[in-house]
DNA sequence: TATTATTATCTACCATGGTAGTGAATAGCA
DNA sequence: TGCTATTCACTACCATGGTAGATAATAATA
């Protein structure tokens, strides 16, 4: 669905490729009557007749000159564009209300699985703009630069952010608690982890491998979820006490998971 | 492209009949197993494994279960209708960006037909919104009707209109010259008359007939344009005389074209 | 002037890919 | 045996792309 060539595009938006040539190159020069048409497109002239009425019940070119041969004319392309997102803006509005006023039976509290790296950074994307007070997260420097941004936004949204993060921070958002054994953890699990809760309601968590693999689920389960969180604020948990204590400390240490609560409250930045 | 069943709407956003079908049905219970989806939406069962293939690579639906038969949930309906969007926006985004790269080699300066009344009023929409300074209208109550809200939001922006309107003005919008003689004007053109010119830049005239059937045209060719000025001014011109004379003083007139240059600056309603 | 090219418009036909629609084969399982 | 579950095979249809002509009207030229 997601295409780059000006063609994918606009046939994205219903044009079919002959469409397509057709008006961009009218859209280079115009007006052109049909045949000219043809041949500065590279469209068989034979077909020339049924592309341009197409476009024309469309609304897309227009023909002008009553007499003789007639001329055509694109509309212009930003106002082309404008129309198309009115339309389609009105199709979702409409679709929305459709949707959601179906009787549904169940709500989806499932997990759902993540298997393409696109879809993940999407969700969590979505996941990190629908948190409304806190964000958990346990994360690396690569899918953090896709996603700082968002996180961004929801820090200026008031939402407290506590984020592990492994290996050299680059940016600083809410309380970092930077990881150090990059590595041997990706050596470890072949992968980079994504974990992030948000509200302690909804639970995003995933690994990325390294040709952009991914595995991975989403969900509002509360097994699922409680499962996500206190795995990272184990890891919050072990970077305070490594920063506090020395090893052989740590050591009679076991997880207290009384000492997590105050996770946001920490002012510090370990 | 206009779409109004649930279905129509489905199809506007890429979907299949049978997809459409699968994707409501589920939205109304789940989960399910393709077995069930097919019974309850309909789909003949031999088809509803290919669909289900596609709705989960278009990420519409996820499996869940690993062990037996799957079970189907979808994603919801608010989620997917904003991802939707999110990809639509950022395509046409840069379909504009590729259009308007395009070497163009004429501006769009020839005159545009419009034959159908639903494109009529879209365009009429766009040019009033596109007003920067002036707006000179002559209109009839049925028009206006749909075009109230865009002059009162051009009026908003600090456009100066002015309009005549035929029949008894239900609205009040900018400097209004009533227009008495409805009835036989209709009778005599056999519809009803639409122009508008902004910034005197832009024009667009058309005569709306009983069935809803629309000659008309749009263009900034500048006779054009000139043209349905005057045709306003000339009824703007009219009106006054109308009014401050009787009937007598207004045979010696003749349209007199240095009287209209106030046509904006008049602060009495007709 | 006759004839040959070229331009211009339009119809017809075919191949393809995708989807809808039907039937049936297979298999597990209660 | 009847229900669930899954896959195969095949027909039909439609929009599109692609290729061939059928006509005319002009223009070029011998």
């Amino acid at each position: 669905m997601v295409v780059n060539s000006i063609a994918g595009r606009l046939s994205s938006v219903g044009f079919s490729t002959y469409e397509a040539k057709a008006y961009v190159a009218l859209l280079k020069e115009n007006p052109l009557t049909a045949y000219e048409l043809a041949k500065s497109s590279g469209i068989p002239t034979s077909k020339i007749y049924e592309v341009l009425t197409r476009l024309t019940e469309k609304k897309v070119v227009s023909s002008l000159g009553d007499e003789g041969t007639p001329r055509y004319i694109p509309m212009e392309a930003d106002e082309f564009i404008e129309r198309f997102r009115n339309g389609m803006e009105s199709n979702l509005k409409a679709l929305r209300e459709d949707l959601s006023s179906l009787p549904g039976k169940a709500a989806v509290s499932y997990i759902w699985n993540i298997l393409d790296h696109g879809y993940l950074i999407e969700k969590a994307h979505r996941t990190i703009l629908d948190a409304r007070k806190t964000l958990l997260v346990s994360i690396w420097k690569e899918e953090l630069a896709s996603l700082d941004v968002f996180f961004r936004r929801a820090e200026e949204k008031g939402v407290r952010i506590a984020m592990v993060h492994f290996g050299v921070p680059a940016v600083r958002i809410g309380q970092v608690y930077p990881h150090p054994i990059e590595e041997t953890l990706y050596k470890e699990k072949g992968g980079r982890g994504l974990v992030i809760v948000a509200d302690s309601e909804t639970a995003l968590m995933a690994t990325v491998y390294a040709n952009q693999r991914v595995e991975g689920a989403w969900s509002i389960n509360k097994g699922f979820v409680t499962l996500a969180e206190d795995y990272i604020k184990h890891d919050v948990y072990i970077m305070k006490v490594v920063r506090r204590f020395n090893k052989e400390l740590i050591e009679k240490f076991g997880p207290r998971y009384e000492h997590m609560r105050d996770v946001y409250e920490d002012k510090e930045i370990a």
